[in-house]
DNA sequence: TTCACCCCATTTAA
DNA sequence: TTTAAATGGGGTGA
C-alpha cells in the first residue's frame, strides 16, 4: 500500500510540510510536496506593495485555495479561545466583551497589553509552528508570539486601533495572516480622523482573502489606524492571525 | 419609496 | 494624550 501520512513538524525542523490528516498516494503526495516547494519559495511570491504617506504594506496570497481550507480547518478543531471574561478590553472607560474571539500563542515569558487587558501566550502548537515558519521564510523576519482573532461572520469586527504597544520591538513588521471568509480591511490616516481635518487623506481599502498574509511595516502603525468593519452580507468565519515580536520582559527597559 | 447597510463623528474617565 | 468599545445620524443604492 503506497498510503501514508503527511505529518507536521512539531520540531519546527520541516517547515516544508503541512499537517495533513487525509491519506494521500505516492504521487498525490510528490505533487504536492513540489507544489508547497514551489509555493515556498520566497521569490516565487507575488507581491502587491500598498504605499501612502507613512504606509507601508505588502500583500500577497501566502497558501494555495486547497492548502488554506485545510488550514483553516484545523484551526477550527485545534485552536481554543480565551473565555469571555478574560477578553474585555477597557474602552472610554466602558467595559466591554470584545465582538469577536481571542487567544494568544508565543514563547514562554511574554505578554501583550491592549485596551486594559494583558494577555499571556498559550505554548506554541505544531500548527502554528507550521504557519510561522512559512510566514519566516516567506518574509525573512522571525516572530515570538502570535494574537488570533477569530470572526464567526460578518457581524463580528474589530475597531479602528494602531498595533503602537509598548511590547513590540520597535520598528519589527506585523504578518497578518488569513484563513476562512474574505473580509474588507480599512487603514485610516490619524490626521483624516477628525470632523475637520487639516488633510485630505484617502482611505486605504483591501480585501484580505483566505490564505493571504499581509505585512505591515514601519511606519504604518505610527500613522494609519486600522479595523475590520461590519459586513453584514458575510454569513462565514474568518479566523487571523497576527504574528508579531514581542519585547521578553527579562529584556524590558524600566521607563521613568 | 424604503430600508438595510455603510460611513463616520461622538462618547469618556482612566 | 489616547481610546482594539457601542451608538446614532446621515447618505445611498438596490
Amino acid at each position: 500500500m503506497d498510503r501514508f501520512l503527511i505529518k507536521n513538524s512539531s520540531t519546527r525542523k520541516h517547515p516544508l510540510l503541512v499537517e495533513c490528516t487525509d491519506t494521500v498516494t505516492l504521487p498525490e503526495k510528490a505533487k504536492l510536496r513540489k507544489n508547497e516547494d514551489d509555493s515556498l519559495l520566497a521569490e516565487h511570491l507575488t507581491w502587491k506593495e500598498i504605499r501612502a504617506e507613512g504606509l507601508s504594506c505588502d500583500y500577497t496570497l501566502l497558501y494555495s485555495k486547497t492548502e488554506a481550507d485545510v488550514i483553516f480547518q484545523q484551526l477550527e478543531r485545534e485552536i481554543t479561545y480565551f473565555p469571555e471574561d478574560l477578553s474585555r478590553v477597557q474602552v472610554y472607560g466602558k467595559w466591554h466583551n470584545v465582538p469577536r474571539k481571542q487567544v494568544t500563542y508565543g514563547d514562554d515569558g511574554l505578554s501583550y497589553k491592549f485596551s486594559g487587558i494583558t494577555l499571556s501566550p498559550k505554548p506554541w502548537i505544531p500548527l502554528l509552528n507550521s504557519i510561522r515558519d512559512r510566514v519566516e521564510l516567506a518574509t525573512g523576519h522571525t516572530f515570538n508570539f502570535v494574537l488570533i482573532n477569530r470572526y464567526k461572520d460578518g457581524n463580528d469586527h474589530i475597531g479602528e486601533h494602531r498595533d503602537d504597544e509598548k511590547d513590540l520591538v520597535p520598528h519589527s513588521p506585523i504578518a497578518s495572516v488569513s484563513f476562512g471568509a474574505c473580509r474588507d480591511f480599512i487603514f485610516r490616516h490619524r490626521d483624516a480622523r477628525c470632523k475637520n481635518p487639516t488633510r485630505q487623506i484617502e482611505s486605504q481599502k483591501l480585501e484580505l482573502a483566505n490564505g493571504s498574509l499581509l505585512m505591515m511595516n514601519f511606519p504604518t502603525n505610527v500613522y494609519w489606524y486600522h479595523s475590520l468593519p461590519v459586513r453584514k452580507k458575510v454569513l462565514a468565519p474568518r479566523v487571523n492571525l497576527t504574528f508579531r515580536k514581542i519585547i521578553p520582559n527579562c529584556e524590558r527597559k524600566n521607563t521613568p
